[in-house]
RNA sequence: GGCCCCAUCGUCUAGGGGUUUAGGACGCAGCCCUCUCAAGGCUGAAACACGGGUUCGAAUCCCGUUGGGGCUACCA
């Protein structure tokens, strides 16, 4: 090893600047999941490098930023865990500089005013599309309508002809031909900056050192590349992550149902199981599919990334919250579902039996809302027989199993799980039956349904009087059946 | 159309020249457990897009084809 690469390698080393990522969302919606694997990504990649995440809020579209959607997207990062340093940059609060530095790019020949309209550029856009030919802005138009007092657009000046590499950590290096680059817009008629100029300014002037962003962006990279040459700005180093796809092939949107983290987590699922579910669509470590926040700030890099767009699976994601689930605490659990219960405004319960029917059902749903949906016969007296289960379960010849069961069950001393099994078995002595022939009538009777926890478990978690009216319903049910 | 990106089971992916009869996970099927449904355990079906090279040898490297996606704004 040469004298040379060994300084150069200590070198850097010992002055290599600081990580510092962000995530850089647009107040235009709630945060998608795409844009919060973003995010992800973002915050990993710093924390495993002990540097800073930072927050900016993409405000420059007047037209369709709007503060609540900030508010959601903020909400929600805080929701996944994801925590970022310093205060939050809001463009809308850099126009100042940005028209600063857009004058001085004018001043310095390297960016000019253009007069004309985007109306006018729509009208022409369409006119060559019509003759099925590529519209690209030509600056001889730049002076159209020029007047003093006139609104205009600040356009970058690029040198046609040369090559302009973007190094990719994930994929390499790509080249673009910057002729095929026209003279793009930095300051829009109404003073705010355009996202390739802000978005270029900003990564200099917070010092980020790492772009992780969607594969979409790859073309902007070469456009922000000019505008950092263009000001004597630094680089940070890009990255570009694979998109997420729906199940059709097509960007993740709407159209596929739930987009954003905010609906997910109203449909019950956990932050952690989003967030694991999240870093690996498009990364992995080996075969391991369960990761801990902790554990994947240690392990997480660039290198786990892969290529090829991923789809979204909703089924996957589904298993993946199911497992966090059945993991979650005990005491963290019966909090979600208290509050759950309030929000749907089911009837409370008394916590000892609320924390019995939780510890029946989690093993059973795959969401909160999936334990709280599901657990309906728990909470009222008045639920529906389904009717299948009714026309096979609640006939005349059940009637007597019915009857012995409110005998048995009736005179129990406390209702344990082992009386409630000892009543049970009275019941087969007395009828010959085996505990399958009496407990999927009494299923029926007791939950209207042929799916439930184990029966001794529903009964003891009825109790006796619920138990009791159920099991006369039931043998009403039969009788005004049969009149 | 132009520019750019991508290509292993249905899906997420491991594997990056010989260790591969291509591994894991979801889903699917079967079995076990069992009072039903789950959970859990076990087993199974299921993939290197195609064509050319390079090489003793290619899922792995190169080229092309095909297919998919993205961008093509005074949106981000």
């Amino acid at each position: 090893m040469s004298d040379i690469s060994f300084f150069a390698a200590s070198a850097c080393k010992i002055t290599s600047v600081k990580v510092v990522t962000r995530f850089a969302p647009s107040p235009t919606g709630a945060l998608h999941v795409g844009a919060a694997r973003t995010a992800i990504f973002n915050w990993l990649f710093s924390a495993n490098l002990a540097g800073d995440f930072l927050l900016r809020i993409e405000d420059t579209d007047r037209a369709r930023s709007e503060e609540r959607f900030e508010r959601q997207i903020i909400e929600s990062l805080r929701w996944l865990g994801i925590d970022w340093q310093g205060e939050i940059v809001r463009q809308s609060d850099r126009l100042d500089t940005y028209g600063k530095l857009a004058g001085r790019l004018v001043d310095e020949g390297k960016a000019y005013r253009c007069y004309v309209t985007a109306d006018e550029l729509g009208r022409r856009r369409e006119e060559a599309r019509e003759k099925g030919e590529v519209f690209r802005y030509k600056r001889e138009w730049s002076q159209l309508g020029a007047a003093p007092g006139k609104s205009y657009a600040v356009r970058l000046s690029v040198l046609p002809g040369e090559n302009i590499f973007v190094k990719d950590l994930v994929r390499g290096e790509i080249v673009f031909d910057s002729s095929e680059i026209e003279d793009f817009v930095i300051l829009k008629a109404d003073g705010f900056p355009t996202y390739n100029f802000a978005a270029a300014v900003d990564d200099a002037q917070m010092d980020i050192s790492h772009v992780i962003r969607g594969d979409d962006h790859i073309i902007n990279a070469p456009r922000q590349i000019l505008v950092a040459e263009a000001l004597g700005f630094g680089k940070p180093k890009l990255s570009h992550v694979p998109m997420i796809l729906g199940a059709d092939g097509k960007k993740l949107s709407k159209r596929h149902g739930a987009e954003s983290v905010t609906e997910y987590r109203s449909r019950g699922y956990l932050p952690e199981a989003v967030l694991n579910y999240l870093v690996r669509l498009g990364w992995s470590f080996g075969d391991q599919e369960i990761f801990a926040k902790q554990e994947l700030v240690k392990i997480f890099s660039l290198k786990g990334i892969g290529k090829s767009p991923s789809v979204f699976d909703p089924q996957k994601f589904l298993w993946l919250n199911g497992k966090y689930l059945r993991d979650m605490s005990e005491e963290r659990m019966f909090e979600e579902i208290v509050s759950l219960v309030k929000k749907k405004e089911f009837p409370e319960q008394p916590r000892e039996k609320l924390r019995k029917i939780i510890e029946q059902m989690r093993e059973r749903s795959e969401t909160l809302n999936g334990i709280v949906d599901q657990s309906l016969y728990f909470f009222t007296d008045d639920f529906e027989y389904e009717e299948k289960a009714a026309e096979k379960f609640l006939v005349e010849k059940n009637s007597q199993i019915f009857e012995f069961l409110l005998e048995e069950l009736s005179c129990l001393e406390d209702f344990s799980y082992n009386d409630v099994h000892g009543g049970f078995q009275r019941v087969m002595k007395r009828t010959g039956l085996g505990l399958g022939r009496i407990a999927q009538p009494a299923r029926v009777a007791l939950t209207g349904s042929t799916k439930s926890p184990g029966i001794f478990d529903v009964v003891e978690i009825l109790g006796r009087d619920s138990v009791a009216s159920r099991l006369t319903r039931a043998i009403q049910f039969i009788k005004s059946r049969n009149a």
